[in-house]
RNA sequence: GCAUCUAUAGCUCAGUUGGAUAGAGCGCUCCCCUCCUAAGGGAGAGGCCACAGGUUCGAUUCCUGUUAGGUGCACCA
């Protein structure tokens, strides 16, 4: 596709003496009637000496108006370009119609992302809390998979620590009181509780209990059997929400995995001669880089910690992965960890390997009543959210649309729509205030409202035999404002999907789609597509037909998918 | 105490890397289905962009300070 933003920066580059490449200071206007580029000429008028509308007025008489750029004004200090619509409607509609995947991109040929994602705890619930981790990574790894990285998705999976050592003493002592096949994890909660205060009272039970995990880490055989069937009865229930989500991963290598991989670490940090010893810990000092904390790499009684095991991990994707980037979708709780950890692996990496690692921070989630607790039980679970969500979607699909066939699976889409997009439609860094109000709306900024306008459109293809031929489309009669709203919507795709890599930030998409959706709507009010004349039919078919596309792909980029009536 | 993040409409949030008149959704007041799905569209009310300085031709955006809140600060993860 031309690359208009490109060709005005070539324009403004050669009637001008500046070196440098114009492209990034190339804006666009706050609305289309100045313009749909503007160029600035505020910082030439220190080095030319000139007032900026005068700068403008002098550019203007040496860039001529061509098949692209048909108009050229002078407004104030900006000069504003406006584009050939004609070309702009041709240019993305041709493009949609060929491109099967339309946005899709090989930018990342060759470079592998790894993303560090969902990370349950084994034993313990899966609560809201968990949400934004599974979902930001779930699309992330779809958006660089989609611009043709290589992408690996990785579950961290919290089964290793002391706390095993309780879960098996705590089984030992009643293993017999619970039914561990039905409703496994609140089961195991409910022991994980239990003995963590017995161990509080009783020292000779978390004496027990340390012995216990003595003897799993030595592959003790009733004890590896027992973690085993934590974990596996843990993934069970995961992946009952992991499917409904339709989130997986490529691999489920916990902490655990590397427990046995952290000798190497140590020897390769002493070798650096970067250890040193404090309060009889073996520690890496960061007091230099201006981290106060020290990253503790062995305890005092010479055992490992979780730093140590991250290390091993990042040592080991890098052999194993080759990665340009490695991304950690973690809430900020754990910055200064990342911090240190990040710090201490250029001691153990390559450098190329230490650049790429990034920690992609969320926000936390609380309830209007404040902070969720496992302990405490005021937690929401994601199956009671998804089975509400789904429930108030069925009701709404009764009363709105009572004939529709299938109504569960639609119901389904509709609900995990609106808790997918609510997840992931604000800005990653800011907590999120979990309501119950909020997640089960469905009218306004919501996933559903873009389900519903794709089933508009789907809608309007349906009732056609056959999309039109581009090669026989009058372009101009897409020439009205709501057209070109849309139209500038999908030229803006791939740069979309390309800003939600650079950032790290799924709610560019979520944004993003919102407009789309808002832009067809208007349309679509204010313009007949089916039995208007041929011409004006047929292009508004195909801008249709794009509208479909895209809400589509990038909808199915954040893991929503499109039912086909609603 | 130190570090770090946040502060924009009554509520929830955008704000295109420092640009033109600060936007949207919810809620509120109206209007629009004999017409492709009204889970929609349109109009209106609603703002000291926390506060005070600074840098700049220009600051909601960058810097400093203040206030309020979140989070983290050595053998848990």
């Amino acid at each position: 596709m031309i690359d208009f933003k490109k060709h005005i920066a070539q324009k403004i580059n050669n009637a001008t003496q500046i070196d440098e490449d114009v492209t990034k200071y190339i804006e666009i206007p706050p609305d289309s009637s100045m313009g749909d580029y503007a160029f600035p000429c505020f910082s030439l008028a220190k080095v030319m000496r000139k007032a900026p509308p005068v700068i403008a007025g002098e550019l203007k008489e040496k860039i001529e108006s061509d098949d692209i750029v048909t108009k050229i004004e002078v407004k104030g200090g900006y000069l504003n370009f406006y584009i050939n619509k004609e070309l702009l409607s041709k240019e993305v509609l041709n493009e949609t119609i060929k491109n099967n995947e339309y946005g899709k991109s090989n930018i990342g040929n060759g470079k592998t992302i790894l993303i560090d994602y969902s990370a349950p705890n084994i034993a313990k619930p899966f609560h809201i809390g968990h949400l934004r981790t599974t979902l930001i990574g779930n699309c992330l790894y779809k958006v660089y998979k989609y611009l043709g990285y290589n992408t690996v998705g990785i579950n961290h999976l919290g089964d290793y620590g002391t706390q095993f050592g309780k879960m098996i003493e705590g089984y030992k002592l009643w293993g017999n009181e619970y039914d561990l096949e039905v409703d496994p994890i609140n089961k195991m909660m409910d022991m994980y509780v239990r003995i963590n205060n017995l161990c509080k009272e009783d020292e000779k039970v978390l004496e027990q209990a340390r012995e216990n995990f003595r003897l799993l880490e030595a592959g003790d055989p009733y004890c590896v059997d027992l973690w085993n069937k934590f974990k596996d009865l843990s993934l069970k229930e995961f992946y009952k929400i992991y499917d409904i989500l339709d989130v997986d991963f490529d691999s489920l290598n916990g902490e655990a995995f590397y427990a046995d991989k952290t000798d190497e670490v140590v020897e390769i940090l002493d070798k650096r001669g970067v250890l040193t010893e404090s309060e009889g810990a073996t520690i890496v000092d960061l007091e230099d880089v201006g981290i106060s904390t020290p990253c503790i790499i062995k305890k005092a009684n010479g055992s490992t910690i979780y730093a140590t095991r991250d290390l091993a991990a990042i040592l080991y994707r890098a052999r194993t992965y080759d990665f340009d980037k490695c991304l950690y979708v973690v809430a900020y709780e754990q910055n200064l960890h990342f911090k240190q950890i990040f710090e201490v692996a250029k001691y153990l990496v390559d450098e190329k390997y230490a650049k790429g690692l990034i920690h992609v921070s969320y926000g936390m989630v609380a309830l209007p009543t404040g902070k969720m607790s496992t302990r405490l039980g005021n937690v929401v679970k994601i199956e009671d959210l998804i089975n509400e969500t789904i429930g108030k979607a069925k009701e709404i699909i009764s009363e709105k649309n009572p004939d529709l066939e299938n109504k569960d699976e639609v119901a389904k889409k509709v609900g995990l729509a609106a808790i997918i997009f609510n997840t992931l439609s604000t800005t990653a860094n800011k907590d999120q205030i979990f309501d119950w109000n909020t997640a089960l709306n469905f009218q306004g900024e919501t996933g559903p409202y873009i389900q519903y306008t794709y089933v508009r459109t789907k809608s309007v293809l349906d009732k056609i035999d056959e999309l039109p031929k581009p090669k026989d489309i009058d372009f101009s009669v897409l020439s009205d404002i709501h057209s070109e709203n849309v139209l500038k919507l999908i030229y803006n795709f791939e740069d979309v999907l390309v800003q939600v890599t650079e950032k790290n930030e799924p709610a560019i998409l979520a944004r993003y789609l919102i407009d789309l959706a808002k832009a067809y709507s208007g349309f679509y009010n204010e313009n007949k597509i089916i039995g208007e004349e041929k011409k004006v039919q047929d292009a508004r078919i195909l801008l249709t037909y794009c509208v479909n596309k895209v809400l589509e792909t990038g909808a199915g980029l954040m893991g929503i998918k499109m039912p086909e009536k609603m």
